[in-house]
DNA sequence: CACATCTTGCACCGATCGTTTCAAGATGTG
DNA sequence: CACATCTTGAAACGATCGGTGCAAGATGTG
């Protein structure tokens, strides 16, 4: 059978992170984790824990990978807050992309939808999305946006990203996508109304 | 036991329908459902059918009380595209504050979110997407927007509608929803850019 | 080779899932 | 009252859920 293990640990996470993208929680049956990842339900359990630890060992490697691609998408100079705006939710369009993942992460929403997830998981996504929005809105202030612009259009982000994620699930057209983004980045903050 | 029913069928089917609505599709158990209705396994089979045929039922219920109060509002004239999707939208935050009501209804996104739904009850969701999309359409070309504006607003106030649903269901205040819609409302057609 | 250690496949656990069956009881009709 | 009809509660069905136990086999060390 085996003496040392039979796959890589890192890539098996990123396999069964990838389940509960697609999934979400209560839908990523441990069958479905054993089938995405390769392994057995003895290696699987052996490795990780049960399903809700590797639930959350699967949003850690999912912050490790994305977080840092987000931080720079906000850390350099912008002209604008639309440009933040732009810059982020690009950065979730180039996600949604990529052939070698699934669409619609359900990861950061499976707080709200999953209601199987236990306290410890909720309070991790939980923190994430804060996490996000204060990301957000210091990358706002720092683009010129006054304390209530900033607040107003990191919460729209938010909801935007949240949007994004559940439309490409439902089989929008990365047009489609890209069009809901780009009118995102076209919202104003509130000193400046409509003509 | 019983010679008549014992229940009113139609305020049973609003109960079960508030169980999808607030657990989704595959997260609303039977049990959730005899507990939700009141009634007992052999009462929910013998009146709506099994759990799918429930759903469907369900959904059908929903648009039948809320179709209209979206239908009048945005039936009536408007003096701009802007103000078709506040109008739109503050029925949407209306229904969220109802206090008779669950928070975050998952229906319509349990198409995208629940995989575990049958084709038919999927095709079901979709429908009403699609008609709520082309309801909004419609309005918006009413209101003096070109054909692409229209599709472009109709589309971002369909990914808006998703967003208030999840973000409700998450927790977030009806302060911040309403700050969502009213952002929303704001977006320019792509015909007027910022200045 | 002998042995301790680790991993793996497989069977199995109790709980819950959606669904069906069935007898007991209540009702309407004669 | 007799009888057909309908509804209801409860039990039970097979399937699947998350999780565990364990023996067999592969490895590293002596």
């Amino acid at each position: 059978m085996a003496g040392r293990k039979q796959f890589d640990v890192d890539e098996a996470l990123r396999r069964a992170m990838h389940v509960f993208w697609r999934w979400g929680y209560s839908e990523a049956s441990i069958d479905r984790l054993t089938e995405g990842t390769g392994l057995g339900r003895s290696s699987l359990y052996g490795t990780f824990g049960d399903k809700s630890t590797l639930f959350r060992k699967s949003l850690q490697r999912y912050a490790q990978t994305y977080h840092p691609l987000y931080d720079q998408a906000l850390s350099g100079p912008h002209p604008s807050p639309s440009a933040v705006v732009a810059a982020y939710l690009q950065v979730t369009l180039n996600r949604i992309a990529d052939p070698t993942v699934p669409d619609g992460c359900l990861l950061t929403v499976s707080a709200t939808q999953f209601p199987a997830l236990d306290a410890e998981g909720r309070a991790m996504v939980r923190a994430m999305i804060d996490g996000l929005r204060a990301m957000l809105e210091q990358a706002l202030l720092a683009a010129g946006a006054d304390d209530q612009e900033a607040a107003e259009l990191a919460l729209c982000t938010l909801a935007t990203n949240k949007s994004l994620a559940v439309l490409s699930r439902a089989g929008f057209s990365s047009e489609d996508l890209a069009t809901v983004a780009a009118a995102a980045a076209r919202i104003p903050g509130r000193r400046h109304p409509l003509p």
